[in-house]
RNA sequence: GGCGGCGUAGCUCAGUCGGCAAGAGCGCACGGCUCAUAAUCGUGAGGUCGCGGGUUCGAACCCCGCCGCCGCUACCA
């Protein structure tokens, strides 16, 4: 059996779950619910990074312990992912032992190997803001919000020796072409290397709330260098070595472009520095945008995803998240198109077919559906739905995986007008009609289950297939002319409602 | 400033190696149908493929210039 694992970012807990990030973790969702549907071993990571100045200073603000800010945020993301329908197989919390624990023993291998060293930090601290900028970010050598000097401060830290990783890593970047994806993400990160690469304060002595360097306890990680861990703290790299060499480096890690950088620079560097290949692939997707506008906290555009569940429902609200962008670039989000396409391409094209196939067998079949028959006009373009869908499914291209799809669902509407079977005494011509159309829902539900796994439930139940899912077999079952029929129809009220 | 990307029908976008008459979905218009969730089917609109040059038998795809937008350019979750 192969396997396969993805991993969404793991979440940080000073703002509440919103569209951008169910965007991430839908994907995530989905392609480790096709690779169950592969039947390969599927571990899907997700999680809460919970560590950090952020943070200690955001409880302090709240009047109440770091651990209970990050227990209660931590959990407000559990719960939008168990109303969204995600399936992950393993939640992390940074603040967890077992990352703690791998951490520890993970920078420890670094630290041993000789390329984590102790050195000097200076910075620029605006004593107003309370925080520290780089010079690019300086105005005239002012803070650039307070107008006034920044002070020079020094710390004794602990650098990461990145500068020591250019070579090792141009070489991984030639040797492995799709390492990053979309290409313009992976020209960035490798012009990123080519400029030179600096080595990197990984340790923090100011404050507390981190996790303590194992062989210096005045001072903690830099959150993102312990963060990162946390995908092979979820893998067992410490807990269960059999399974971690298993899983690893077959892993594919989902991200928000915003965060390139620490992924496709600083991590595949640290693996390689503590003795492990890097991550098989990191797939860079784009912002959901608003009116143009990344949605944030600070912009006052962000959308709760529940709301939006709520409105269209859950199945709904996952195909409209995941069908109106392409996994890559930037995309306009907004509520008028969702509910366009959740008329016409769910109610209209999917949920009615089924309707009016169903009414039809009701009324020329005595409910009970005929067979499909082997031999259909219909199945060419079964067999093109079907292999286009593996492929851009395989390739975490969901807007394609389900228009090919829905080319298949079009072609059938148009099927059932030239042969109206409605208009026909019951009989054989009948039959086929139906039992062709009936066969090409069977199809169609068992490609759409990744992203709708209740409605493509639903739909193989009424036409006599429950629990169909649970054992289908890709590659034997998609195949034209598999439906038996013979089975009694459920009725049921539309399966997608119109939003007017 | 340096490196890179984008600009294709009203909207959202496809267009692999340059080549059959520039595409899809939605929206819109007209027509058909009435089994179905006022759903569906057919037809259509006529987009200088950002602008100007060039290479080529032939370019949306290659080269040069210009205009507009955007990304990366280190320790910001």
């Amino acid at each position: 059996m192969k396997s396969f694992c993805v991993t969404t970012p793991i979440y940080y807990v000073n703002d509440a779950p919103h569209v951008g990030h169910a965007y991430t973790t839908l994907h995530a969702d989905i392609t480790a619910r096709w690779n169950r549907l592969k039947r390969n071993e599927v571990f899907f990571l997700t999680g809460t990074d919970e560590h950090g100045l952020k943070i200690a200073e955001a409880a302090e603000k709240l009047g109440i312990s770091p651990q209970e800010l990050t227990d209660s945020t931590s959990r407000r993301f559990k719960d939008a992912w168990d109303q969204l329908g995600i399936k992950y197989d393993d939640f992390i919390r940074t603040t967890e032992p077992r990352h703690i624990e791998t951490v520890n023993a993970f920078t420890q291998k670094i630290y041993d190997a000789g390329y984590i060293v102790k050195d000097t930090w200076e910075g620029l601290y605006c004593i107003s803001c309370e925080s520290n900028y780089i010079e690019s970010e300086l105005e005239n050598g002012m803070c650039p919000i307070h107008k006034r000097p920044v002070e020079k401060v020094k710390e004794d830290n602990y650098f990461f020796k990145l500068s020591q990783f250019e070579d090792r890593l141009l070489k991984f970047y030639e040797d492995n072409p799709k390492f990053i994806e979309p290409e313009t993400k992976f020209n960035e990160a490798l012009s990123f290397i080519k400029s030179g690469l600096k080595d990197i304060s990984v340790t923090r002595s100011s404050f507390d709330w981190g996790i303590t360097v194992p062989w210096d306890h005045s001072q903690v990680f830099y959150v993102w260098f312990e963060a990162l861990i946390n995908y092979v703290t979820a893998l067992g790299y410490t807990s269960d070595p059999d399974r971690f060499n298993r899983l690893w480096p077959n892993t594919v890690h989902m991200i928000g472009k915003e965060i390139t950088r620490f992924h496709c620079i600083w991590w595949p560097a640290m693996c390689m520095a503590a003795g492990i290949n890097p991550p098989s692939k990191i797939l860079v997707h784009g912002w959901l945008l608003v009116g143009g506008e990344k949605m944030s906290k600070t912009s006052l555009n962000k959308i709760d995803p529940v709301d939006l569940v709520d409105e269209f429902g859950l199945d709904q609200f996952r195909y409209l998240l995941v069908k109106g962008s392409p996994f890559g670039p930037d995309s306009e989000f907004s509520y008028e198109e969702l509910k366009r396409r959740n008329n016409s391409d769910l109610a209209n094209n999917l949920g009615n077919l089924l309707s009016r196939v169903l009414a039809v067998v009701n009324s020329k079949c005595d409910s009970i559906t005929p067979k499909v028959d082997t031999d259909s006009i219909l199945k060419p373009a079964a067999d093109l739905a079907v292999e286009s869908a593996k492929e851009n499914w395989d390739n975490f291209s969901p807007a394609n995986a389900l228009e090919s799809i829905w080319n298949l669902l079009r072609a059938t509407n148009a099927y059932l007008e030239t042969n109206e079977p409605w208009k026909g005494e019951p009989g054989d011509k009948v039959n086929k009609v139906l039992g062709d159309s009936l066969e090409v829902l069977r199809i169609a539900a068992v490609l759409i289950s990744p992203v709708m796994p209740t409605s493509a439930a639903e739909i193989l139940t009424r036409i006599g297939l429950t629990n169909y899912l649970d054992d289908v077999s890709l590659s034997d079952d998609l195949g034209w002319g598999q439906y038996p029929g013979g089975f009694e129809i459920k009725k049921d009220a539309p399966l997608f409602s119109r939003i007017k």
